[in-house]
DNA sequence: ATTATAATTGAACAACTGTTCAACTGTCAA
DNA sequence: TTGACAGTTGAACAGTTGTTCAATTATAAT
């Protein structure tokens, strides 16, 4: 047995054995949980409720937030990094829009989910 | 103008304040943060796939993701928080199991995202 | 009663996260 | 070319998070 973490045996050896199979790969349990990770933000979530009515500039979306370009410029990096929002230039101004349509739905059944 | 953060004035204040009303209330977006937050961690969302498959104790649970017994427990205790789980005593053992249909439907929905 | 097992708990620790601040880049107007 | 504005960046800071460890509770078996 390689690599043993845990401290105990099974109790029910066959339902282990039988669930073992059906597990996620690491490395899709990785990509579900950074997915959740951006999303577990408030700030986050403001962003891309506000994306979803309209495409908007840094400083726009800092003034409906109330905060910083920096604060707002930051977090928009993570939800660009984790492909959710892109982001174009047009003169002065970056103008941010949503860039995946599961977004909208998995906000929409999570808000079913948190108003019961 | 009470609390101002911002730093900066609108750019197109127009469509700022088009989306202003339409954007959801502070206890909603603690609500929908604090469920992702709960999702946002790969030892969770293993334990909601495995108890997707089958309702299991505290002992299976741990030599099935290869974690200690208390490990697991500290973090069936945040599902539990977050009624995502129950719990059922049955002689010395727990039995814990899924406790909201939503969190399938949100699993595969997130799936479908990170697989594109 | 005593012992072993199942699970929970709280403190401690390192690792990570979000905002602030100051400095910086790039673009437009004068 | 100079100055102002929009946005980005990195370091720093406090606050939070997940696992480990040791101690504890509760149940079952001897």
């Amino acid at each position: 047995m390689e690599n043993r973490q845990t401290d105990c045996e099974a109790i029910n050896f066959d339902i282990v054995e039988k669930v073992r199979p059906n597990m996620p790969e690491m490395n899709i349990l990785y990509d579900l949980s950074d997915f959740f990770k951006v999303m577990g933000d408030s700030t986050r979530i403001q962003l891309l409720w506000a994306l979803e009515e309209s495409e908007m500039c840094v400083g726009d979306l800092a003034v409906l937030l109330n905060m910083t370009k920096s604060a707002v410029s930051h977090q928009l990096k993570v939800l660009r990094t984790a492909k959710l929002v892109k982001s174009t230039k047009k003169g002065k101004n970056v103008y941010y829009a949503l860039d995946d349509f599961h977004v909208k739905t998995i906000l929409e059944k999570a808000l079913e989910h948190v108003c019961e």
